[in-house]
DNA sequence: TATCTAGTTCAATGGATATTGAACTAGTGC
DNA sequence: GCACTAGTTCAATATCCATTGAACTAGATA
């Protein structure tokens, strides 16, 4: 981990409500809802929603609240959700958040264009 | 109702985690868990919070987002949790948030001094 | 009617936050 | 070494958001 994440004891709520009331970073967690199975997904990924400047920002933001985790990966930063930690540290509020993240027209449509972008001839 | 609500289905989560995502609000929160059954609280009942005129302003917005109810009573207005629409809306999300709001400093400070406003003797 | 209480409205301010573009850095592969 | 990719940094801007104080309104009470 060569970024800083805060400790699984020091994510607070105030943080994590702030971090996820903006509707860029909402539409991340959806997508990573998404596809956190599959090993996450990297910055790149996400550039249907802002500029790439801006996904820097957001992403850190994320980060520093303590909702995701970034891992570099060669060239690329590889963005898994924190689930255990914050499951543990409030029970029953991502999967509720999520419930409801998955399905936000943002999302829908960039899951589209990452599907479509992984599909046979279009690379 | 005087006040304008929206309507159950008109809560959206962008709205709710925005309004949730300030101090001042997550306490108001906080404190209408703690005594919601009881009632709910007046407006006044949060004044170790922050000012009068910024109370105004906080109530306004949960009330926007579709997380409190306020309704006139006098020259009072009684402020509610929208516990059964937001149940409705995002199960578990509600819960999970009072579970670690509930405990909060300020939520904390603000009842205490609830308590010792409404002891024998001091009406 | 006069006064008090509870809360609102409005305009102004300060501070935080989101967004942008240009220049930059760290890996990767030729 | 060179070019390419992925993402960062920085400074500037634009916007939004929280906070304040003064003046105000609606309802209660004497």
């Amino acid at each position: 981990m060569s970024l800083p994440h805060p400790e699984t004891d020091q994510i607070t709520l105030p943080n994590v409500l702030a971090a996820l009331g903006d509707d860029t970073r909402l539409a991340i967690i959806g997508c990573l809802a998404r596809c956190d199975a599959s090993g996450g997904l990297v910055c790149g990924q996400f550039s249907g929603l802002t500029s790439k400047t801006n996904l820097t920002y957001h992403v850190a933001k994320l980060r520093e609240a303590g909702v995701i985790n970034v891992r570099p990966e060669g060239t690329k930063r590889r963005v898994t959700l924190r689930r255990d930690d914050l499951d543990q540290r409030f029970p029953g509020f991502l999967d509720s958040v999520i419930a409801t993240a998955i399905d936000l027209p943002a999302v829908e449509t960039t899951m589209r264009e990452l599907a479509s972008a992984t599909e046979p001839g279009s690379a």
